[in-house]
DNA sequence: AAAATAATTGACTTTTACGTAAGAGTTTTT
DNA sequence: AAAAACTCTTACGTAAAAGTCAATTATTTT
């Protein structure tokens, strides 16, 4: 595994631009060390590109996404930010399961759509 | 079920905008009728509606929303016509597929922030 | 009838998530 | 050494999806 990654690496690597990398840590996504000004990006910032673009798929906010990585980096802590972090998670597992009912019902008139289509293929086939 | 759904009704059934809902208007997703210039919202409008919201749960644009819309209306249309729709059922189904999984790894990563959430909040109990 | 409530159109504003361009410094390739 | 490629910062621009405000018109309730 490589120690660092430059910006274009990764810009190629993920097909997003330098502009979208400097903005998500000019929001405090990541956290790229600097070798002078140039940044220097760890396999940990990889990763959470990773995270992100996968958060933007599905839809969530840079704000959502930063609460999210938040999670994952859940600190030890004491009792009360534990049940704090264990509500965060809760809440956000909600959000995931409605989505992913979301995604089954769409599949599902997809699913629908094609029947119909093929169906009125085969007439077609039939009738001329 | 209501012939009719004031625009109001609707606002308060989805908690979204008068805005919001002339703006779907305006982009063509919906097409309520006309009693004088106040729209009147038929169960079809409705339905749409809840599409559009889960659409846009799922992190779709509204151009992508009117796609898939549009998808469902397919109507009878020629052999050519058909297979257009059909891929591009197959393109939405794996675009969907990939959120599924995203959905799928974000929920498991959960899991274990989760866990290690509840194992130091054993700890603690067992320590202190 | 007066007052409150709901509806309309139109225009301007805001937020998010970058795109794009300018101007300059570094490193690499030819 | 000159050109090409890569990097930086700063700053203005933009598209999408509404929010907000103004000025009117209907409808309903008191």
């Amino acid at each position: 595994m490589k120690d660092f990654y430059t910006i274009t690496e990764l810009t190629r690597e993920f097909d997003i631009s330098t502009r979208t990398l400097r903005f998500y840590e000019d929001e405090g996504l990541v956290k790229p060390v600097r070798r002078g000004r140039t940044r220097l990006f760890r396999p940990s910032d990889r990763v959470l590109i990773k995270q992100i673009l996968r958060g933007k798929r599905l839809g969530f906010s840079i704000a959502e996404i930063r609460d999210i990585i938040e999670m994952y980096k859940s600190p030890p802590g004491e009792s009360g930010q534990l049940n704090k972090i264990i509500e965060g998670v809760e809440s956000k597992r909600a959000e995931l399961r409605q989505k992913r009912k979301d995604i089954e019902d769409t599949l599902s008139e997809l699913d629908q759509v094609e029947d119909a289509c093929m169906n009125r293929l085969a007439e077609l086939r039939v009738t001329s």
